[in-house]
DNA sequence: ATGATATTTAAACAGTTGCTTATATGATAA
DNA sequence: TTATCATATAAGCAACTGTTTAAATATCAT
């Protein structure tokens, strides 16, 4: 693999050797294959919430529409999808199903996220 | 209007203190606010990859392209994206564009994801 | 200048998403 | 049983997203 130089490209100006480094390239897409669905649960501000209070303490259905502010069935759609992904789980208690965190690495990850980019990509004021 | 003790509060296996509860918790969700932003980047395939390779190495955008398998609008409409999100930067060299990753951070979140979730969720199979 | 190549932007489209309202199910208490 | 509360599911819808095609812009070679 003669890639000394970024000269490989696959447009006009192309070396020989830049099908490899497609392919090399694509091999390499996937260590990351699948790995946004993930964040794509994230990518839901009510979700991360939903996570982060759960992280918290065990919560049951409307205690955590009355915290978000959004209805019931809002929110168990979103626990239905957490559930399937296993990242909450839940007990009955009489009436009640209390949800609670069941993947803490998915707190790490919201903690991570913190910590680099908190309050600051929401602020600035660029779309 | 209020005939009960509280209105606005949640099911009644609350306790007295939970509209006290709900603000706490409630304050504490600004601790995520805005945090998803980062999340819904990332929560695309495509940009995830994109992120990917630009870690690996520069490359214009028909390489992008090329590698990726979607036409070169589509990878410039996601640069761009990452681009205002200060995630990626690109200088001119000629007639081509090459991009690069500006904010490594981005990296670690991706790494930290990849370590706990790297294709089990995609795969395992759950209804 | 003209032509070719690389990138960006615009427009349009299909597919997805997250919400609400309405209804159904489950559980408790009378 | 019936009544009530908590949750889940279903249906409908407005908004968003990611893609492609087409057109515009930019750079270089001739």
């Amino acid at each position: 693999m003669n890639t000394s130089e970024f000269d490989d490209d696959v447009c006009e100006n192309f070396e020989p050797s830049s099908a490899d480094t497609v392919k090399q390239l694509r091999d390499r897409l996937i260590e990351v294959e699948g790995l946004s669905q993930i964040f794509r649960v994230l990518g839901d501000e009510t979700r991360t919430k939903l996570i982060y209070l759960l992280s918290l303490r065990e919560l049951c259905v409307c205690d955590l529409a009355e915290v978000l502010g959004i209805s019931v069935p809002a929110v168990s759609h979103h626990l239905r999808l957490l559930r399937a992904m296993r990242l909450v789980k839940c007990r009955r208690d009489g009436k009640s199903v209390y949800y609670s965190l069941d993947d803490h690495h998915i707190i790490t990850l919201i903690r991570q996220a913190k910590e680099h980019y908190s309050e600051e990509t929401g602020k600035s004021g660029k779309s």
